[in-house]
DNA sequence: GGCGCTCCTTGACCCAGGTCAAAAGCGGCC
DNA sequence: GGCCGCTTTTGACCTGGGTCAAGGAGCGCC
């Protein structure tokens, strides 16, 4: 199979497009390569067009003047980037730096926004990624309004590994973590020794976590100090 | 006119949308009316559909375990509210407050995703729009993360105002504006205070303010202290 | 006018988390 | 193995902004 098909079969966004508009969508891909450190656009860019991670990770950030960096998200395999900014027809609103070496398949913005006006099917699927993502957001936006460090880190632990599993892998440099929580790594790193004390989490190899009390984590995520 | 028709055609959300369309959203429009401090709808409730504000100005607030609450946006006149839930079917996301008295249309959830099934104008209308919103989104986002308090403030005041005009109305209670801000009335009161010691604002009656110096603001907001 | 709201301001104090600096870990690579 | 560059941890200290408490200030209402 193409490699480009592959990519964009395996992507949730797109999980539901079938037949011809899968085509077009497998048609109008470029497949791009990223080493590790290398940044698909720059903050300000114009956008390309949407981006689907194949392989690796992607990290986004924004910078303030102040030279402050803020990690909005990490793409992994199967998220796409830069949709919304195609859409709307905006300039790249973020630096996208490959954490690992990454393969992408990148939708050019034109040939996909012309797609949108024709295909309505494609148009409902993405209005609804769309509608999560923003749920995403507004989430992420009052982790960081409404809970302290611990509770931050408890909620993204308890979101992780999901209902099932108890344990998970932290997916990025404990850096870009705490960045992505609005804490610094001293605080992050501070916090996690807090918790393994408490006996809420237990460190494994490999960068993994165990959750041995997810009542505990939910009590700090609730707000209990 | 039916006030809903008024209501819909001023909305910057439906402005493009016209002919059958338009009279396809007016046919299912019901008028809805809210009482100073009456919610529309409760964090958690299932969504009723989509709210497009025609008078007053209807404060969106998220609340926590904790008792902590964060404004996320204040919707005045022409500003849709509910719509991604209503969109990706998610219960609402926050509690929806009129702090004046108020009347909305309100576009019930099925008839609405009914419309969006088979029209395509409107889906694609839809979609630029939630991409603004979320391009707002994530701009809030990094006020918080990236700014002081002082820098949030001055980049509100200067998105306030826009490039020509420099005087305008907070628009809400001080309070609210704090809590959007992710700041406590107290520090919004001393960084107001601040600023007009600066001279860079000047308040006027009836809760507006003028704009002394631009340059003085953004130097805040690029995070000179 | 006076009374009772709620909102806003100001002051004194405190603390979560940031900052700065110094060790450890930990691969990768010659 | 040993060196080098990175990330992470730990410690000591500092500070922005939160908290608590006490007045004002505006305003609707009797």
């Amino acid at each position: 199979m193409e490699p480009t098909r592959e990519i964009l079969t395996a992507c949730r966004f797109f999980a539901d497009v079938r037949g011809e508009s899968l085509e077009r969508l497998v048609g109008m891909a470029r497949l791009v390569h990223l080493a590790k450190g290398e940044l698909a656009f720059r903050q300000g860019d114009p956008c390309p067009g949407v981006f689907v991670v194949g392989t690796g990770s992607v990290r986004l950030y924004r910078t303030a003047p102040s030279g402050k960096e803020h990690v909005l998200h990490f793409a992994e395999p199967g998220a796409t980037f830069a949709e919304v900014a195609a859409i709307g027809g905006f300039a790249c609103p973020a630096f996208a730096e490959a954490t690992s070496e990454a393969t992408c398949a990148l939708l050019p913005r034109d040939s996909f926004a012309r797609a949108l006006q024709e295909d309505h099917a494609l148009c409902l699927q993405l209005m609804g990624s769309m509608a999560s993502w923003v749920r995403h957001l507004v989430g992420h936006l009052d982790d960081i309004v409404l809970r302290d460090a611990a509770g931050r880190l408890a909620q993204r632990f308890l979101q992780a590994c999901g209902p099932e599993r108890d344990t998970f892998a932290l997916g990025s440099l404990k850096k870009d973590l705490a960045s992505h929580l609005n804490l610094t790594s001293e605080t992050l790193s501070r916090t996690l020794a807090r918790l393994t004390r408490d006996g809420l989490i237990e460190p494994l190899a490999g960068g993994r976590l165990r959750i041995l009390s997810r009542e505990g984590l939910r009590d700090l995520a609730d707000g209990a100090s």
